[in-house]
DNA sequence: ATTATCTATAGATCTATAGATAATGC
DNA sequence: ATTATCTATAGATCTATAGATAATGC
């Protein structure tokens, strides 16, 4: 029972009151969610995202150390969760990679369109393929390793060779991603069902035969259920 | 032979000459699209267009109405080739539907990464979602509306309703689309063989089985090779 | 005369910093 | 005393416009 809606220390806000009872830092990072995927970074100024989460536009640098460093909060956020699940799927050895593969990636678009905003959007920023990010993008090439390792360990209808398997990752991948494209475009999409046809369409581009689908499917759901 | 090296009228230019024989409008596209998918719309300012075009930034406006002007001509120039390849596949209806979707799937990647620009990425950019740009949506919608109905006319292995089938079109256009992510993460990969993987996908995706791939690759290149 | 360019600049931003202020904590 | 906020502002942009200029065209 901390921090309740007034008690608060320090100078009092000029406009309004906090909203609901989240710190300050998360508004910021709340509001910062919404402008930077809608309209971008470079077009989000940092006193558009102080207004909306009730502060004056100086009064943000008490909480970051400028405007990328929210962005680079953000980003952290939106792919941490991935590479835990991921890991964790990779432990679990006895599980057949099919069911895994798509265990993964039914997770992945459930993050990806789960939460109030769509945060995968910040993937596609132009600015965010600078170097600045690097830590992000290790994480993120992390992420894409397990893919590709689940994809290996699959059996095709035919076999493949290197080039054939690092071309499949990406076309996995980039289905997974593309859920940020779609929930885009269309904004109410039911994020199971979207997130069950995309783990389905994910073991067909890996070449897993239809009549296997729902068996793995279950599979998957049930590692899920178990130990995520 | 019009409008060589000098020859021209007008001002002379203060810094270098015309680059190529480029019209100075294409000059100033070109260096747009450059800089508008690699570092953003926003954060792009039409000094660094100008500049990279061999002119002063007040020259722009001699061409084009505005910044807005600029980028709305790039995106018109990146999906109407897309869409006439589809209207023209879709007059096609002797050739089977998917054949007909693998085709229009390898024509639009090899559109998307053909050029020396990753202009798909153009789509990506948060501004475009904006109103101002309702003309060019408009053109996408009428694309993926054919995906949407030579979709509809495969023969699937499991019959879809009408919800299965809007799925399916997100999840195939997305593919498609997600090529546009691929490009830019690794953008020396081969056109014309990630074009061939990624139609293969879609066929995938779209529930052809395995052993009817090759032949459907093999006519929808006839398709192409024909009359597009 | 027409055209393509230039120089110069007004007016509107935007980020980050300096330093004041109004709460609570002790 | 500490903290979270505020007000004010320096300095650096950035877009679009006004009006001059240096070519060719006739």
């Amino acid at each position: 029972m901390t921090a309740r809606t007034s008690r608060r220390v320090g100078r009092p806000r000029a406009q309004g009151r906090h909203a609901g009872d989240l710190e300050p830092r998360d508004e910021v990072l709340g509001s910062a969610a919404e402008l930077f995927t809608v309209h971008g970074y470079t077009a989000t100024s940092t006193r558009a995202v102080a207004e909306r989460a009730g502060l004056r536009q100086a009064s943000l640098y008490h909480y970051f150390d400028g405007k990328e460093a929210i962005l680079a909060a953000l980003l952290e956020g939106t792919v941490r969760p991935s590479l835990e699940v991921a890991r964790e799927l990779m432990s679990r050895t006895q599980a057949s990679a099919e069911a895994r593969l798509w265990a993964l990636c039914l997770s992945d678009v459930e993050l990806l369109c789960g939460g109030p905003h769509n945060l995968g959007a910040l993937y596609l920023l132009p600015e965010v393929q600078t170097e600045r990010f690097a830590a992000f993008h290790h994480v993120r090439a992390e992420l894409k390793g397990v893919y590709g390792q689940l994809l290996a360990a699959t059996e095709p209808g035919t076999p493949l060779d290197t080039a054939g398997l690092t071309m499949r990752t990406d076309l996995i991948f980039g289905l997974t991603e593309s859920v940020i494209l779609i929930r885009r475009a269309a904004p109410d999409r039911d994020a199971r069902t979207l997130a069950a046809a995309t783990a389905d369409a994910a073991l067909r581009v890996a070449g897993v035969p239809q009549r296997s689908l729902a068996r793995f499917g279950r599979e998957g759901r049930s590692l899920l259920a178990a130990g995520v």
